[in-house]
DNA sequence: CCACATAGAGAGCAGTGCTCTCGAAAATAA
DNA sequence: TTATTTTCGAGAGCACTGCTCTCTATGTGG
């Protein structure tokens, strides 16, 4: 058992609750650039240095809460997409696109964290890769019952690209034609596009029906994956 | 005239200038997030405290920044276009945005800069505004283009976004369809989406031939805004 | 019980953005 | 030309940052 081992253990991933959280306060509130170390130590009422004991630097710091916010943006939309479940893959389709444009616009700072540009060096630790992993996994998920259900059309696939596509699907989803697979990844990408757009303020003055302008995004992207029109 | 009142307005946007190059130098080489006044002053040679007769805060040299960014890529981008000024709708479409992806390859932080995380607090000033829309306006001029050659097809578009489409049309490109405009703007972001995505690392362990993926999606794209095949 | 590992405090270092004052130099007015 | 005002740069200083030490209590495993 990695759980108490004893109060000292106990309080160990206590305090490190209570660091994460004030941080995502922090964060929440004034963005990655003005996350402080030692603001976060002052609120906690400890030592700066003390905090070390728990994060060996404010990058580690960072990166832990960018987990975090891949998997609250992961929970967000699989709790959206939740009473969708069974309905015909084009609807679920949407219902989650448009629960992580939601999450994205609940939680701009943590959006920015993950899907704006990386905040240290360059590093993207692979420890977020698989929680990074949760929306597309829902994406071939439902892709794979509109397969099932043979409602999946085979979207166009440039004949130099077809290898690329087949690796793509052996990675990511063998039992997919790799059509969808490649259509999917490019879609997967320019979601996140738009909701960037959005979010970062670059639709100012040029999208007005904000929820209107994604929704069709949306359904022609589904289209564009092979799902039938919703 | 603004230019040369004497030596000293001569020095003064002469000193403006070397400022801002080294500075973007610093961003270039450690990013916006490291970017130090005291270490421009210190390259300058000059005190820190003299730099802020030119710049009255960090944020506005980055704003300055920002702008040059914005005016780096969108010469970039006509410059690579300008050799197929002449080519087919299509092939200028192709030209253009294989134009935006190698500057932001090859500009990774003034990308970061303008279409990652907004850096401050929020504000994307309205002075930033002209230089942001070189790129849109090659884009719709291309589509005009493609519209007065008789082969500019009509997306489709739900119903319910026509209003919108048409509020769009009216403020972006008037003697364009509104289909167009509407799934112009849409690609433009989804575009980003796609560059943004490669830079930032999220293709990593995913899409290996990253041109040939990207030059399919700018395909795809352009027959969602109407244009022919290439 | 005791040696050891650990958590926290405090001081300190090098760095940051930014503000202030002060002297020199340039531009302007008389 | 002389006198005055504006502008520029330097230097000191403030409050803050991330981070590294050292030192002292305090739980923990043998």
């Amino acid at each position: 058992m990695s759980t108490a081992h004893g109060a000292r253990a106990r309080a160990r991933i206590e305090v490190t609750a209570a660091i994460k959280e004030a941080a995502r306060r922090q964060l929440a509130a004034e963005g990655a650039a003005k996350l402080s170390l030692r603001a976060v130590a002052r609120e906690l009422g400890m030592a700066s240095s003390a905090l070390y004991r728990y994060f060996p630097s404010r990058d580690e710091l960072l990166t832990a809460l960018i987990i975090d916010a891949y998997d609250s943006l992961g929970e967000a939309v699989e709790t959206a997409h939740a009473e969708a479940a069974h309905a015909p893959p084009a609807r679920r389709w949407s219902v989650m696109w448009e629960g992580a444009r939601t999450w994205a616009l609940g939680h701009p700072h943590e959006y920015a964290l993950i899907y704006g540009s990386p905040v240290p060096g360059y590093k993207a630790p692979d420890t977020t890769v698989p929680a990074a992993s949760r929306l597309a996994f829902l994406a071939f998920d439902i892709l794979r019952d509109a397969h099932r259900r043979s409602v999946l059309a085979l979207p166009p696939l440039a004949a130099g690209l077809r290898p690329e596509a087949e690796r793509m699907a052996a990675d990511l989803a063998p039992d997919l034609p790799p059509e969808v697979v490649a259509a999917m990844v490019a879609a997967w990408a320019e979601l996140f596009g738009l909701i960037g757009f959005e979010l970062f303020g670059h639709f100012h003055r040029v999208v007005e029906d904000r929820v209107g302008f994604f929704r069709h995004a949306v359904d022609r992207l589904a289209r564009s994956v092979g799902l039938p029109a919703a």
